[in-house]
DNA sequence: TGAATTATCCCGTATAGTGGGAGAAAATAT
DNA sequence: ATATTTTCTCCCACTATACGGGATAATTCA
């Protein structure tokens, strides 16, 4: 074998002590790891020596002072930076509108969006940074449906959901079938939920968790969907340029 | 030799490849290491699979996903953490107060002072997170004088220094030499330039860079300084603290 | 579409990491 | 202060692992 053992060891072992962030002692880390007492002070001492961790009390390690430095930007910028060029082309290719958007709280937010001007009216109303309901939307769907079943109940836990257009689905059985089929098919759709004259598909983008860390979805127009493009192929393009952006994001697909 | 050399040489490749931010392709950076083109791509894949960078485009990578979640604390919080015990515990034993500074912009910064109340009158005045002029406190000058000579001249560029006590020292160019001789001598005295009947001595505290992260100081009444506690002793308990928790932030000694 | 660049795979060799144990240095308890 | 425990460093022979080269596959760009 020879797939950098000593690397990933050490990278999982830095991630644990600064996680731990010194609640554990190193010699309980280090069992773990099953690491004789040697090679972790070895290990340890090489990332002290990069400032990735530091001692807080004997025994004790945790985040070092070189950290901070390293992270420019956060997790969604760096998953917004990466899907921008990969869904401006496809956006063009298509001429259709298209988002990335992420968990913020319990609301979808859209990091990307492309274009800047919309094709058609019913996709004017998105621009990034915009927050919307989750349930009511194609990428707030597969967002939900990769959450376990005690994060789901937290969601939809307190209050009723508000119907946005006639076609908004608010029973919270139907949609947790309705997440369930998600998870099971791999896309969502909306249709004219969020609302009327919008449809619209949604994709996961993974991370290199094997977490859904995103989505990415596509605008179509309700009476032009039929016509132009088939939802066979736009979810063929969502599916190829979401497994594009994850295998930058470290995804193993 | 058995220094994890992979790990380290894979760490340091890390943060290089975040560094240059995408501005380099990976072949540049390779060649910066010596690195074969299957080692080079073997080892971005482990770095991709745990996250820490991603790709930016056709050969170029940058900062990834997870590295945002690592750094819990900025390197200053880092550095309170792991001073604040030690500190705490000679303060006690000397009954004298000190702190831990660090330079926030032109300013010094106390990230730590203990005790939390003080033992005498001059040294009142001084609280956590407080700012003060550098070049007229102990820990100030220590920082200044580890800075490079254009960082120096930065600092004195602009205006003229304002004297806070009928000593403290206001000629730029006395104060270069007084400089000079602070990183020679590795501690800086403050002897009444910044509030009359207040001494104090600092000395720097290093990262594992080797380079001047912060500094540590101890205060000393006027007229108490002579009768109570020599200079030599105090400067070797200063020079010894500092370097247990420079030690604990990576640096060899 | 084809040329160029980037990324993956495979394998024999040389190198680097491992654990064990002994001993130093801290930290903690007495 | 002194003894005891724990953490940390060092050394070495053994073994596992990372390396480079080259061939192949996949992308990207013209």
């Amino acid at each position: 074998m020879s797939d950098l053992s000593t690397l990933s060891r050490g990278l999982e072992f830095m991630r644990r002590i600064i996680e731990t962030d010194g609640e554990k002692t190193l010699e309980e880390v280090a069992r773990e790891f099953d690491l004789s007492s040697s090679s972790t002070h070895r290990l340890v001492s090489v990332l002290m020596s990069q400032g990735l961790i530091a001692r807080v009390g004997t025994g004790r390690y945790a985040c070092g002072s070189r950290v901070a430095g390293l992270a420019r930007q956060s997790e969604n910028e760096v998953i917004a930076r990466l899907s921008r060029p990969a869904v401006e082309a496809i956006s063009k290719k298509l001429k259709a509108t298209m988002h990335v958007g992420i968990f913020d709280g319990e609301m979808v937010n859209y990091i990307v969006r492309s274009p800047d001007q919309s094709y058609t009216r019913a996709s004017a109303f998105t621009k990034e940074g915009m927050q919307l309901e989750a349930y009511a939307s194609g990428i707030g769907k597969v967002l939900l449906a990769a959450l376990s079943n005690e994060e789901r109940q937290a969601y939809f836990g307190d209050d009723d959901l508000i119907a946005l257009t006639e076609h908004t689905v608010t029973d919270k059985t139907e949609l947790m079938t309705l997440l369930d089929q998600v998870s099971e098919q791999g896309f969502a759709m909306d249709e004219q939920e969020i609302i009327i004259g919008l449809r619209c598909m949604a994709v996961p983008i993974y991370n290199h968790d094997k977490h859904v860390a995103a989505a990415l979805s596509v605008n179509m127009d309700w009476p032009d969907m039929q016509s132009r493009l088939d939802d066979e192929y736009l979810l063929s393009v969502l599916q190829d340029t979401s497994r594009r952006i994850s295998r930058n994001l470290g995804a193993a697909l």
